[in-house]
Formats: C-alpha cells, sequence, structure tokens
RNA sequence: GUCUUAGUAGCUCAAUUGGAUAGAGCGUUAGCCUCCGGAGCUAAAGGUUGCAGGUUCAAAUCCUGUCUGAGACACCA
C-alpha cells in the first residue's frame, strides 16, 4: 500500500508532526476499515497531547490533500486512523497489477546470492529428513529469484565426511566389488554401518582412518569413493527431479578440498589458527557471549578435517567464483552453533569479512507421537516410499481417484506433501501426519489446486475480452476478493524479507478461500450484465494468475485434471 | 549444569513482530447441488494465550520469576 503510506507521510509531514517510520498496515477489523494506521498513539506520547485530537487532525488533512479519493472514508476511532479504499482506488490498483509485470510488487535491491540447500549426503539414502532442507530451500529460491534477485543454487554434497569411510569399510568387509555397487548395496550398508560404528568404538577408529586416508588420495578408496559418488548422485537427483527441486550447481564438499591449502594460508597470515588438544582451531568465542562457544576445530588430531573447514573453504571458493554479496544456508536447526562457528571465522578473515552469511533453520519433522518421524514398521521412511504411500492413500480416498493418471498422481502427492509442509512456519517442528495428509480435505495443496482448476474452467470457456477493470464493483465477495489481491504486494515482500514461504503459502490460501466464497454466490456463466461479466472475467484471470504465480514458487505443479 | 527454543480451542497450527473483538484447518453439530467441478459453500459450539508478578494508553507478543516439552553444548554431519 504504497500510494497510501506515502500519501500519510506527506499529510503528517504538513501538520509538523514526524514519526520514525510510518507504517500502513490491513485492518484486523474489517466491519471499521480497509487500512489501518496507528501512529497516533506513538505521536500522542512524544507530543504528550491526546492520541484521539491527532488522530482527528490527521484525519482532516487527510481528507484535505486526498485530491485523487484514494479514500470513500477516513475516520478517527479511539486513536485509530481508519482507511476505507474507494472503488476507484481499488481498481486503479488492480489494473496495475493486471498490466505491470510481476503484479506490480515492489522489487528490493538487487543482490548476488549464493542459497546451499538439500542437505544430501552421498551413500546415504535421501529419507524424510530431506524433504525439508529440498522443499523450502527450492522455494526459497525461487522467491528469491521472483523477487529479481541474481540467485545461484548449489546442493553442496556431503561426500568426504566420515560416513563415506563407513561405507567403504562396510563395501570390503562385505567383499562387493566396486563394479558390483549399486543403490540397492548402498541403501543397505550405510544404516547397518552407522549403528556398527554406534556400538564398536574400533570399527570407528578404522573408519576414521579410512576417511582419512580418502583425503590424502589412497588410490584404492578413491575407485570406490568414485564409484559410490557416481551410483549415489544419480539417485539423489532422480529423487530431487521427481520434486521439482533442481539445483545450478552440483558442488560437492570435496571440490572444496583444493580450498583448504588457500584458506590456510589466509588465516595463519592473520594469526587466527593455535593448537589445542593436538587439534588446529580457531577461537570464536566473544566477550558479548551468554555461554561459552567452543573453539572452531580446523584440522582433527589426526589432521583430517571436518566438515566445519570444508564449509569455510567452500566459501572461499564461492567468494573466488561468483563473488556474492550473500550467502544463504538452509538447514537443520540443530545446526546453529555449527554455523555460527563457521561465520564467525569467515568474519575473521579479510577475504571474507564482506559477505553476509545468513542460516535459516528448519525445524524437524515429526510424527504423530510428536518424535521425528517413523514409519509404522519404525525405520525412517525414504523419500520415494513416502510419496508411494502418500499415492496409494490418496487413491483410496475416492473412488474418482482412481482413474486419475499416474503423472497426476505425482503432482497431486507432492502438492499435498509440499503445502502441507510449506504452510508451517521453517523454524518450527511440525507434525507429519500422512493419514491426516492425504484426506485432502480443509487447507491442502489440493484445495488450492481444485480452486485453480474449477475457476479455471470458467475462463476456459469464457473469452476476456478487456485489459482493464471498469471504476465498479458488484458486490462484498467481489470487493473481499480483490481487496485480497491487494495484498500481495506487501505479502510477498515480508515473504521475501524474511525468508517464510509459510507467509505466502498462507496467504494464498486465503485467497483461494474467498475465490470460492466468490465463485458459489455468483455465477458467471448465467450473468446479463455483460460489463458486469467483463470484468468479473478479467478478475478471475488475475485471481488465477496470482494463484499460478505463488504455486510455482511454492514448488507445486498444476495437473491437467483431479 | 549452561545456553537456545517452544507452550494459544479436544487435535494440528496462525496472529504482518506492542494495537481494536486472539484467527484458520481437522473433529463435532445444523444447513446448501434445476445452476460454471460438492475435494466446495453457509452457520453454530469450542479460549483466563502453561502459571505468578511487572512495564504502558494498549501485552499471546517486552521484562522478571516459575513449571513442562524439544534441541545444542570441540575432534560426527
Amino acid at each position: 500500500m504504497k500510494i497510501l503510506q506515502d500519501m500519510l507521510v506527506k499529510c503528517l509531514s504538513s501538520l509538523g508532526y514526524f514519526i520514525d517510520f510510518v507504517n500502513v498496515v490491513k485492518s484486523n477489523r474489517p466491519d471499521l476499515c480497509d487500512y489501518q494506521f496507528d501512529g497516533a498513539f506513538k505521536l500522542a506520547k512524544m507530543l504528550h497531547e491526546n492520541p484521539v485530537v491527532i488522530g482527528n487532525n490527521i484525519v482532516a488533512k487527510f481528507k484535505e490533500i486526498d485530491d485523487k479519493n484514494l479514500v470513500s472514508d477516513v475516520v478517527c476511532v479511539g486513536g485509530f486512523v481508519n482507511f476505507t479504499l474507494s472503488d476507484g482506488f481499488i481498481n486503479y490498483l488492480l489494473n496495475e497489477m493486471i498490466c505491470k509485470p510481476k503484479f506490480n510488487v515492489v522489487m528490493p535491491k538487487k543482490e548476488r546470492i549464493v542459497i546451499d540447500y538439500g542437505g544430501a549426503n552421498v551413500a546415504k539414502p535421501l529419507h524424510v529428513g530431506h524433504l525439508r532442507p529440498a522443499i523450502v530451500g527450492e522455494s526459497i529460491k525461487r522467491i528469491l529469484r521472483f523477487m529479481n534477485q541474481d540467485v545461484i543454487s548449489d546442493v553442496h554434497l556431503g561426500d568426504y565426511g566420515l560416513q563415506i569411510g563407513q561405507v567403504i569399510y562396510g563395501l570390503k568387509k562385505e567383499s562387493v566389488l566396486v563394479d558390483d555397487i549399486d543403490i540397492s548395496v548402498l541403501d543397505m550398508i550405510y544404516p547397518k554401518m552407522s549403528s556398527l560404528c554406534k556400538s564398536d568404538e574400533y570399527v570407528k577408529l578404522q573408519c576414521a582412518d579410512i576417511t582419512k586416508k580418502l583425503q590424502d588420495g589412497d588410490e584404492e578408496y578413491q575407485r570406490y569413493f568414485k564409484k559410490i559418488l557416481e551410483v549415489s548422485i544419480k539417485d539423489i537427483k532422480s529423487n530431487y527431479d521427481y520434486l521439482s527441486v533442481d539445483f545450478d550447481l552440483w558442488y560437492k564438499e570435496s571440490d572444496a578440498y583444493k580450498y583448504i591449502p588457500m584458506l590456510t594460508v589466509l588465516l595463519n597470515s592473520q594469526n587466527l589458527l593455535t593448537i589445542s588438544d593436538g587439534a588446529l582451531v580457531v577461537d570464536v568465542s566473544n566477550d558479548n557471549d551468554k555461554t561459552d562457544i567452543p573453539p572452531f576445530i580446523y584440522q582433527k588430531s589426526n589432521k583430517a578435517y571436518l566438515y566445519g573447514t570444508t564449509d569455510l573453504a567452500t566459501i572461499l571458493q564461492r567468494k573466488r567464483d561468483f563473488n556474492p554479496d550473500k550467502i544463504l544456508y538452509v538447514a537443520d536447526a540443530r545446526q546453529s552453533l555449527h554455523f555460527t562457528q563457521v561465520f564467525r571465522v569467515s568474519k575473521m578473515i579479510d577475504e571474507l569479512k564482506n559477505i553476509d552469511l545468513e542460516f535459516l533453520g528448519l525445524g524437524t519433522i515429526n510424527g504423530s507421537d510428536g518424535k521425528p518421524y517413523k514409519t509404522r514398521s519404525g525405520n525412517t521412511p525414504k523419500l520415494k516410499e513416502l510419496f508411494k504411500d502418500c499415492k496409494e492413500l490418496f487413491k483410496l480416498n475416492r473412488e474418482e481417484n482412481l482413474s486419475i493418471s499416474d503423472s497426476d498422481l505425482d503432482i497431486l502427492a507432492n502438492s499435498i506433501i509440499k503445502f502441507a509442509d510449506l504452510q508451517n512456519n521453517r523454524e518450527k517442528e511440525y507434525v507429519f501426519d500422512m493419514q491426516k495428509f492425504s484426506l485432502v480435505v480443509g487447507k491442502t495443496g489440493p484445495y488450492i489446486l481444485y480452486t485453480y482448476l474449477r475457476v479455471n474452467k470458467i475462463l476456459i470457456n469464457n473469452e476476456r475480452c478487456i485489459d482493464k477493470l471498469s471504476e465498479n464493483i458488484y458486490n462484498n465477495q467481489d470487493r473481499d476478493l480483490r481487496m485480497k489481491l491487494l495484498e500481495l504486494d506487501s505479502v510477498m515482500s515480508y515473504t521475501f524479507l524474511n525468508r517464510l514461504p509459510s507467509i505466502m503459502a498462507n496467504y494464498l490460501y486465503e485467497l483461494c478461500v474467498l475465490l470460492n466464497t466468490f465463485y458459489e454466490k455468483n455465477h458467471i456463466n448465467n450473468l446479463e450484465d455483460e460489463k458486469m461479466k467483463e470484468d468479473w472475467i478479467l478478475l478471475l484471470s488475475l485471481t488465477n494468475d496470482v494463484i499460478k504465480t505463488l504455486l510455482d514458487l511454492l514448488v507445486i505443479k498444476i495437473p491437467s485434471k483431479m
């Protein structure tokens, strides 16, 4: 609501009222007004005056300068300044949305941003835990691009950590030849080795040793490693393809290794490395810390490197390759301390200190019991099985679902799971209840898709023959829908600034609710009034364009029918 | 133990970051297809925002204390 805001700023300054930021927000009392300003209270405190008097002054002045009739009414109620928009102004704004690109959303300053998400590790099967980093990351990437940012996405595969040593150890122990490695073998080996290492300290040391030797270039281990990489990446790609998640870069942890010597030089030139208990560390503690931040471990006492080192080397790599303004990390919130350490070291290094580093933490996905999600059989379900289950449950739901094509079923299963995830605040954990999700009633992906498709049917049958709305608004459902469309601008900037797809997802749902209400109350096909019909076709066309765009930003495709 | 984070309707979550009467979905109850897709729509019931203080015109939101859950806390990722 930029125009209204500018007008209010003008109004306030001509009254001699100064306030640090003027914010006109959507009213939470739609019975009273459309937009609300509560600055009169702040002014009252500053000036030691009655807020009602100040509010009334603002109202009088606003009426005086509102030569374009932006508002049909502006009143002061108990200190709140309440604006009701005029039909003309509403339609003016909607027409701007129709004819300008990207619905006339105000764009932020363009920056070059690397976004790191997905969290896949080589040789570990993708499971339900990888769902959020992939979906939320992909959605944030798309939102950044919509907001005109220069974005590079990188999957940053974990391929050089201890897990690879574990898998190689397991393959050798089971006498699997390099040529016989396939995805089913890998899927079987990792969980086995992971639990073995937890119970057997000796095996763990062996695995650590293999990891170290691999990092040092051991030929035999490198052969295993290359094959594992090939098999595993193929599988990871097919999983991400299914989710419509894609990356510009498929860099791996190991690709950052060649930057470690340079990184060491940089750290040494600033005397940042110290030895502690045989390991090379960087002290990242700070006097203002409420609790001790442990030192960042640069190199283990056995000379092997940890993921913190490769993360840091990756920042250097990105700096030199792309010179980004920002790097965003979408990862499990439990890694918060790790990123705090990495970021602090990065800020100490002269070459890297100007890069903004943002950690976007994700809450865990829990089952109905409040604990991390498991299948009925008790193990962590693999991603593909999860979608298969979802499709099966969805088919049982309705007889008609049996006739839906398999590709549309995939789209619907994607919409169910993605919308269920993205409507939640990414920082909070949430309960994943497949039974509930596949029932598909209420606030779900298919609800949005259904709304889109039924309205789209009208648009197919009625050609859009004007490109500008008239001055009219015809009834309450009509006005509610138009007002909701006007919120898009502020929703997008809030979503962008906070990197919260959930804000946009909830807006999309609310928009669909109003669209459905409109649809039930107004039967366009039966209309006699041609002008009304033309306006409404255009309005519905705009609404569906918005829905389609937001669905894409939520990584949800539209099925041909459902 | 220290730090972080959460606690809102029976259940799962909102609340544009201090604004007016705390909103949705599920579930429950009662309605709505001669009509563009009923996976829909219209209503109703359901709340001392964990508890106790405090700050101010105004608190779910900020501060203090307290209870409960979750998580993190140097050679795993």
